[in-house]
DNA sequence: ATTGTTATCAACAATGATGTCGATAGTAGC
DNA sequence: GCTACTATCGACATCATTGTTGATAACAAT
């Protein structure tokens, strides 16, 4: 079993083989949720025994932990490489929310973030994410109340990437004012 | 195993016997998160073996189920008595923020959101929801935006009770400019 | 070729969860 | 007291997952 058509077992470096896990990983969250990050399912859909997940991370938890310190790197770069694009608040916010959409990113971050009281492993992306917050409170106009203005708009995206679209059916927003609200709350953050 | 302290069963009616299961599983899901939701764990935790939990739901799943819908509605109904209990737009969001972190019922509907049922069980509250939405809107003092405003709300509050502890400690909130922002939001809100 | 390293595997043991089944014990009604 | 009902239990079979261990195969270095 697990060996390639030639009949051969497929040897990977070390850092191939966790890439590789993580990325199943994280197909197997946005697919299954929080119950399919385990070792057995991720290593079943790696195609390797899951005596070789074990190898490479050691335990269930601990490669939860490297899962989520990766996706939060890959999210905040992503994050921070947009905002360096876009000068006007209204487009930084914009991109900020369509970055959290995409790819189910933001999505994946709230079923880690609902399993523990996460983003605390993600520790190493500390400086990153305070940059970003950091950026968006200067497109602001206030500054003492900065932590108030950060912090609502670092809820309101993580709101909205998981259950946006379900809150805006229910109250019957259409496709254009959906479309229209990260320029709306930048347009306010801004007056305040 | 499992009787009291005189050694006799302890027999309730189905009614009394589903409601002690319910309010263990919520326990334990505010404890230790959607894992904490399955039998054996529930069962241990109200003192009765779990094939008494399965006689009575018949599955995880339908447990599972019946502690959504029973949470959707206690949750709407809190929000609903405390919008009628207090005037001020302060008082209310606070209220708001604090019923949706509270016990876990805000990571309850976030998981539901998260499993693409969104809010489906909660169909036969949605006027409940919608009303609560609606005495939001009137609460500030923009009609044109009112859908704005309401989805901010929302989204925000939803975003705060999945992480909002987390990403407060991210930024270095401290304990008494957390207190703050229902109020400070609400303030703002009625600025728009 | 030979050797050393280690990524990978299969097999095993341990654990825990699920669901079924027959037996038992409360309790209400007669 | 007797009976019918059923909530509850313990025991069992089944299954999935986790983590360990010793062996093996791939590959780099010499």
């Amino acid at each position: 079993m697990n060996v390639n058509s030639e009949g051969k077992r497929i040897r990977r470096t070390p850092e191939e083989a966790k890439s590789l896990i993580l990325r199943v990983a994280s197909d197997r969250l946005s697919i299954h949720g929080l119950e399919g990050l385990n070792i057995s399912g991720v290593a079943r859909d790696a195609g390797m025994s899951h005596a070789t997940v074990i190898h490479h991370f050691g335990s269930t938890g601990a490669m939860r932990e490297a899962l989520l310190e990766k996706m939060t790197h890959d999210l905040l770069s992503d994050v921070m490489v947009a905002l360096n694009h876009h000068q006007e608040p209204a487009r930084v916010l914009d991109q900020l929310f369509e970055t959290l959409s995409h790819g189910g990113h933001g999505r994946l971050l709230a079923w880690l973030a609902l399993d523990q009281q996460a983003f605390a492993p993600a520790s190493g992306s500390k400086g990153l994410f305070t940059d970003i917050l950091d950026r968006i409170a200067k497109d602001s106009g206030d500054p003492v109340h900065a932590k108030q203005i950060i912090f609502l708009v670092a809820i309101a995206a993580m709101g909205k990437s998981i259950c946006g679209d379900a809150i805006a059916g229910l109250i019957g927003m259409n496709e254009t004012e959906a479309q229209q609200f990260p320029g709306w709350l930048a347009e306010h953050i801004q007056r305040i």
